[in-house]
This record gives C-alpha cells, sequence and structure tokens, in this order.
DNA sequence: ATTTACAAGAATATCGATATTATAACAAGC
DNA sequence: GCTTGTTATAATATCGATATTCTTGTAAAT
C-alpha cells in the first residue's frame, strides 16, 4: 500500500493572502489606511472574492480591521497597543521556550544552531538585505520555541510576531542596540541548550523589552 | 459637534459566521466531517461567498480546519490536542486573571457578582437550559479576566475557550464533579476580589484541569 | 493481483455582474 | 450659521455562473 502524497495545488487567495501580509508587516500602507476592495483586486491582480477572504483571514488574526458593511483597514498604531502585544508576547513566547527546553530533543538543538548561524551570517554582509533578515530572525526565534509541543501556544507566538513585526519596521533600530539584541540571541541559544530554563526565559523577556524599545520611543506615554 | 453613532449593519458573512461556529462548539457536525460548500449553502440558506468568509474566518481561528483546492473539514478530536488546548487556557487565562486582579476598579468586582449571580441561578433551575448556562459560563469566566487591559491575551482566551467548550460538550459532565466545579467557581470569585493573585490563578488552573478530566476519559493515552 | 493511465464526474475556487449599504453633496428649515 | 432631510454617488457585500482542481471508477499493462 504506496500512501501517494496528494498534489495539493496552491489557491490565489492563499498566495495573496501571504503577499498583503507581507505587505502589511514591511509597512506598505499606512496606519488607518482604508484597504479599498476595488484597488486591491487592481493591486494584486485578483478577483473579489479571493481578495475578500484573504482580507478576512487577515482580520481574525489582528493584522488588519473589519468592521460590518465598512470594509478593511489597517488597524492605529499606539504605545498602549505596542505596549499589550510586548507583554503578551512575554507571557506566551516564555511559557513556549521554557516547555521547549523541557521537552526539546537533539534535532531541536541542532535547529537553534542552524538558524543561530544562519542569522549570523546575514548579520555579518555588508549591507544586510533586510527582508532575508527578517526571515531568518523569525526562523531563529521560532527553532527556539519549536519543541514545545503545542500547536495553540505557537500559532499565537506566530500571531503576535506579526504584529509585533510591524512595529519594529515603523523604527529604525539603533546600532548600538541592534548589537546588544544580538548578543541577547547568543545568550538565549547558550542557555537554552544547557536547558538553563529560568535563566533562558528572564533573558528572552528582556529581549523582547529591548526590541519593542526602539518603537515604543515614538510614542511619548503608554 | 455631536458625534452620531454610525449605523453599522450586520452582514450576512458576520451572521452565519457566529451560526456555524455555535454549531460546532454545539458538537453539530461530527469531527473529522466534511463542510461541503454546496450543501452548508442549502443548509445555513446563504450563497457562496459570505459561507466562505464565513469558513475562512473559522478556520483562521483553529475551530475548522482548511485544505488548499480540498475545502473544509471539521478538526479530529485527540487527548493530545485537548490537552494542548488545556495547558494554553491555563497558561494564558491564569496569566489574564493575574493582571486583572491587579488592576481591576470597583465595575470588574461588580461585574464578577453580577455574571457569578446569573450563572447560580441558572443552575438551580429543575432542568438547566443548556444553551443559556453555557452562555452564563462564558461570561462569568469573562468577567474575571477582563479588567486585564490586554485585548490581545483576552482574544486567545476566547479562542481557547471556543475549543476547550467542543470538548467540554462532547463528555457529558458527572453531577458530583458539575458541583466541584461550580464550588471552584465561588472560590475563585472570592480569591479575585479579594486580590489574592496567586491562590486565585491556582485555584483556575485546578478548575481548567477538572474541566477537562471528563473529556479526557474519552481518550487513554494523551 | 497490483499498478498505472485515463476519462467522467463532483467539488472547490474564482470571476463578473448585481443588490444593498454607507458616504458625500446639497438643499431646506430652524 | 447650524442642524436636518434628501438625493446622487461610491463602496461593500452578495449572487449566479464558470473555470480549475480533485476524486472516483474503469480499463489496460506489468
Amino acid at each position: 500500500m504506496t500512501q501517494i502524497a496528494p498534489p495539493n495545488s496552491p489557491t490565489i487567495s492563499d498566495d495573496i493572502y501571504h503577499l498583503i501580509k507581507q505587505d502589511i508587516i514591511k509597512g506598505k500602507f499606512s496606519p488607518g489606511a482604508k484597504l479599498a476592495i476595488k484597488e486591491m483586486c487592481a493591486r494584486y491582480h485578483v478577483g473579489n472574492s479571493p481578495l475578500r477572504e484573504a482580507l478576512t483571514k487577515l482580520a481574525a488574526t489582528g493584522l488588519i480591521q473589519q468592521q460590518n458593511q465598512r470594509g478593511f483597514r489597517i488597524p492605529l498604531i499606539s504605545g498602549k497597543d505596542l505596549a499589550d502585544i510586548c507583554d503578551s508576547r512575554i507571557h506566551i513566547e516564555v511559557a513556549a521556550l521554557k516547555m521547549a527546553i523541557a521537552k526539546g530533543d537533539d534535532y531541536w538543538e541542532a535547529q537553534i544552531l542552524a538558524q543561530f548561524h544562519q542569522l549570523q551570517k546575514c548579520q555579518q554582509q555588508e549591507d544586510v538585505d533586510q527582508a532575508e533578515w527578517e526571515s531568518r530572525h523569525s526562523r531563529f526565534h521560532n527553532a527556539l520555541i519549536e519543541a514545545c509541543d503545542s500547536p495553540s501556544l505557537l500559532g499565537f507566538c506566530n500571531i503576535l510576531h506579526d504584529q509585533f513585526d510591524r512595529y519594529r519596521r515603523l523604527a529604525p533600530t539603533d546600532l548600538k542596540i541592534r548589537a546588544e539584541l544580538d548578543a541577547q540571541h547568543r545568550e538565549i541559544m547558550q542557555l537554552s541548550i544547557a536547558r538553563e530554563a529560568t535563566k533562558a526565559g528572564e533573558l528572552l523577556a528582556e529581549h523582547i523589552k529591548l526590541s519593542a524599545r526602539a518603537a515604543m520611543a515614538m510614542f511619548g506615554n503608554r
């Protein structure tokens, strides 16, 4: 009995879902901007239905807002919102990291090393490819928690990551802070593989806070 | 300057989203069942587009599964999945409760008392109205954490609640356990209003575990 | 008997057009 | 001048039909 791998083609809906999602995270739409259906159809060369499905899906993850009979908008930004995303990320991602440290196997350790290496290589370039860095950075953070074996926590982490990234790209990160963040990456990796759950968790919390600081500076209060 | 309240009519898409969501939670579809587009359109008396948007949204929250070119399915159930949902709920809902206890004001306290009272009244009936009980039970749990002032955590709690409820309704809860769960409700309420964050959190964790036990008994292993 | 190839059928996903609702512009009344 | 009411316009949401993809059944080949 040979279980043949199913074909499973992509759909337009799914393709532009990822496209639009990335564009939002990249900041190609300004906060509060209206996403007019017709314009979006023209921009992404798709019809009504798949576009709306993609937008609906994005609205479900909080990356855009939907109002009945009034279409879709890019959410406004605020210090309060960022603080919320940051705090939630700390709660959930730290929990996931601790679980991963408890459950992770050799493959998990290897993947962390591998992704860290790729991130390093990317950063040593003369002019860093932003898109590539973002991708590798995400993969590194994901590798840390992937072994937590909790689909729901991982899903929430992804949602929060996306929302967090939109903020992070609004404010260019200072070089000094960038170096510090990178040092934290190394430390978190080492502590995780050494199974120092508590210390690793604390450092990850610090790391997230520091990441948020640059964007946070754009808002006076919370 | 009189800021008039906007009209904001409902949409078919939004209406059936809630309808289908409740039907899934109520267990009207068996795990693994295929949700054929045409049949669903007939069943809910709606067209193609709003139905697909509703299903897409539900897929984004994990209440149904979507596969490209292969439509939508009700997720299978498993002890592993339930354990994951349960654990995540504990992580996130306990965190939210502690935040709420730290930030809650008089209104928060009053709402908890009010929702608890309504839940009690409902339970003292001869034959409990299941739908009404579910609604009041949800509102009580929500009242506890609402003051946490974190939209993202509250959103995740709702998602997990929905998934959890589907499992809970699969197995009828033993009367003895039911009484115990209700005693916990009262205790959690009291500890919360007394601002005993740690104790309240621990008890909420116990409460969630106990709720899951009945459904968990349906699966031998994890 | 098992696998492979192909064709018919069914289902999903998408398009183009329409109906419904919100928005904007403008006139009338206080 | 400001509010209120009305109409024209534009946008969203929905429908019905079509194209594309998967699935099933049958026949040929190894």
